[in-house]
DNA sequence: CTGTTAGCGCATTCAC
DNA sequence: GTGAATGCGCTAACAG
């Protein structure tokens, strides 16, 4: 069972004097002789007094809590995100109420409402990856609930974002690539309907523009294709692939695999970036070379921005672009520099 | 600005009725009459009413709400466990309160300290790598809030465990390494101070003993060590290791490594067992045979037990141990199977 | 300086 | 059936 906590009413009656004195002493607002207050604040001490903050939300309308909602748990990434999240949250003083919507949109719904109903003082999300319904969105606005979008873009959604520069880190990843002679390069692209794979594709067409090279259709695949595998190693045997760009690391072991099995060696013979730098890139072997999208950085700006959102409603709404790294590992060929 | 949800006096003013009609109507409880009662829900409807959670909170004492405290986000084992907890807290319509000690015992007090302060229903935690002090979960047991240690034990905490039967996971993985004719098994070990690193150690010695082979000291290596490189290469090249098994999957990794440059073959001539199924296990090659802890069902486990203890404090106080899954993948050697 | 009053939103007595 | 009263724990406005 639950114990009763010590309450500012039983350290008002032990001292013959009414909870708003206690209150006033613990609070240090008010006036209270000094006598008193150092009786109080022994006695609050010696009872081991903790203020009930479900209390305090009544009155103040405030919670002293962030809702999130993340599309899953389990990808690298959005651990980091979290963990971004909370090392600004704690430290603030803010607690954090999770929920995540398992890329399903009609789960992402309930979560919100369920954040909505526990009267979260902000909210950081991520949408997920079917969107075609927004009145969720719009009823944490119409609710005046600050919101800040992290990592995935909707033209439909007004407010503010903290997105990663999809489109400079692809652009930068095929551009070395181009750098270091590639002709023909691969693109293996993410889920539609998704702002980072269309950004992505952009970075890679930008970046083949940029060293004079044509866009060749059937060196960009989908990863969701089903006959995906079949077409990488056609890519790889007919088209006289040497590079390669794709949406995501795993989708880059699936080349390694296919490179093994067709003798094909990397760097050699061909060069692989993939992004997102997951944890396993250094542990594989060739290690991979890939784009660091800082998403523990992404994460604590987001929840920054929030903040300064929930304490100045007038804060710019601003969609703020993440710089990515770009990681240069064993998977690329090196090119004798001429010094 | 926040602005001002609809509340129960809202309608009833509305409706020129009192907030206990409104109450009545909308909680089934007691007698309404059915004129009033379908009058009250569709003006609650229509004006898109919903109960603060908050008041209900004050004058239940109860917040519908877990605590959940880990050591860090960023590790997949955690990530999963966490979704693990997440799967069955939401369908039974808890919140969870989300905060982390970093493996840093000050940070895990000042994380219990918070919880209790929020009132939450319950709390599931990991303890930190380094633990000494028990005030702050005596603290917890004596506020009446259900508790529930997952993954790591300690003798010194009476209270619900949901652990990972780590004695019998590295039992099963050692005791492979023997029938597959391995002679010299080295162990790597975890970090002082954990019961895991513990009972995985007490597993190897088992299995070794149960095939009548002796314990070599030489063999045993700890992973906080920092001359540990070295030692591992004494062994791979001295002591005519022919089988690993490791603490975690980044250990067995650095055994991979180091077969490389010494050109030991994987697993023709080195057996390694990880621990974990890191998902890169699956990615490396040769791909790693590891001891899979079941981490989502883990988190599901301790959040039922959890959930039981809140709404029945009589529940039995036990130690839940989850059964590992031995994955056996590339880097065991295969051995004729006489038919 | 300190006590009284009131109210945050709700559910639960107890009268009528 | 329904309204009035009470209180969860706390703060703030107003008296004194």
């Amino acid at each position: 069972m639950k114990k009763k906590r010590i309450s500012i009413t039983d350290i008002a009656n032990a001292l013959q004097v009414t909870p708003s004195t206690v209150s006033r002493a613990l609070n240090g607002g008010g006036k209270v002789s000094e006598k008193k207050r150092l009786e109080i604040i022994s006695l609050a001490k010696k009872l081991g007094y903790r203020p009930n903050p479900i209390a305090k939300s009544l009155l103040a309308n405030r919670t002293q809590t962030i809702g999130l909602i993340l599309p899953e748990f389990t990808h690298h990434f959005y651990s980091r995100v979290l963990a971004g999240i909370e090392s600004i949250t704690s430290k603030a003083g803010y607690q954090l109420l999770i929920c995540t919507s398992n890329e399903n949109q009609n789960q992402e719904i309930k979560s919100t409402l369920t954040l909505l109903d526990a009267r979260v003082d902000g909210i950081l999300a991520t949408i997920s990856k079917m969107n075609d319904k927004f009145e969720h969105i719009q009823e944490v606005m119409d609710s005046g609930t600050p919101l800040v979008l992290v990592d995935r873009f909707s033209e439909e959604i007004e407010t503010p974002y903290v997105i990663s520069d999809d489109f400079k880190g692809a652009f930068s990843a095929v551009d070395y690539l181009c750098q270091i002679g590639c002709k023909n390069i691969l693109h293996i692209k993410g889920p539609d309907n998704l702002s980072t794979t269309f950004n992505r594709f952009m970075g890679y067409k930008e970046a083949l523009r940029k060293h004079n090279m044509p866009l060749k259709e059937e060196l960009v695949l989908e990863s969701s294709d089903p006959k995906l595998v079949e077409k990488i190693r056609l890519c790889l045997t007919r088209h006289q692939v040497d590079g390669a760009f794709t949406y995501s690391d795993y989708l880059a072991f699936e080349i390694y695999k296919l490179a093994s099995q067709l003798k094909i060696q990397i760097p050699e013979e061909l060069s692989v970036i993939g992004y997102a730098d997951e944890p396993i890139s250094t542990y594989i072997s060739p290690t991979l070379s890939t784009v660091n999208q800082q998403p523990f950085e992404m994460g604590a700006m987001s929840a920054r921005y929030l903040l300064n959102k929930i304490n100045d409603p007038e804060v710019a709404l601003e969609v703020k672009n993440l710089e990515t790294k770009l990681m240069i590992r064993e998977s690329c060929k090196v090119v004798e520099t001429q010094s």
